[in-house]
DNA sequence: TTTGCTTATTCGCATATCCGAATATATCCA
DNA sequence: TGGATATATTCGGATATGCGAATAAGCAAA
């Protein structure tokens, strides 16, 4: 895959990075992942206020990240494509990868050299 | 890959997506997956002010998106791991896949039932 | 040490984002 | 239609984030 343009980037930004910005999203995002979920079963799973959910909802939405669909007096919502758990759960897995390499460091196994950044106790 | 613990889940979210959170960072990793570069060269390459520069850099060290090392009077950083780029990459995916789905949903071919969401035109 | 080059940090401000509270809208059913 | 349930939206304030400008700090060569 080339290097994005920078229309390409910013649209990357704006559409996809934006969406996974805030933990009440991506816990939403798992939520749906789980089975598709109406805004009510949503409120009491995440254990948050209603209005809350649904305007994390319309932010996910308007990137069609998810899916709405009414049933009767509800809105159930679910994942457009299951894709976005994969990228999340790649995330996970470089948060492993250098949360153990940090105690590697901490464990004093290899300090030569590099300049590293925080470090962070789990 | 289970469901992450709520903890996880906060982590995630401050260290990994909070770092793509920002058009810049995205060049910045796009550039040193071109190869490594020291600050200078990212000024240059991305025409941007070097004190802005060297915040987002401090931003991706921290999380350890990114090593830092010395050479003389400058600093080259270049990637932890290129797995950061597959995930942009698969967020670029992503994006394609819903414009796409847009403009056919605007060519008409199937409107039915969903209630969608906010359209972009590229 | 002094000078010059490179990178990092700080400060103040402007903007963006999130939330609680209140309210509006939509749907169903009697 | 009117009331009840479910979802969406708006408003105001608090917090976070990014930037420009200025400055500090690190390193090298003379």
């Amino acid at each position: 895959m080339a290097i994005p343009s920078l229309d390409e980037l910013d649209l990357l930004h704006s559409h996809i990075c934006t969406a996974v910005g805030d933990p009440k999203r991506i816990q939403i995002l798992y939520a749906l992942y789980e089975q598709p979920r109406n805004v009510s079963a949503l409120t009491e799973a995440l254990a948050t206020p209603q209005p809350t959910i649904s305007r994390h909802l319309t932010v996910l939405r308007d990137r069609s990240i998810v899916v709405a669909k009414r049933e009767g007096q509800s809105v159930v919502y679910s994942l457009s494509t299951p894709k976005i758990i994969e990228i999340l759960d790649a995330m996970r897995q470089i948060l492993r990868d250098s949360l153990d390499h940090k105690s590697n460091l901490l464990a004093n196994e290899d300090s030569s050299e590099a300049i590293t950044g925080e470090t962070i106790t789990v």
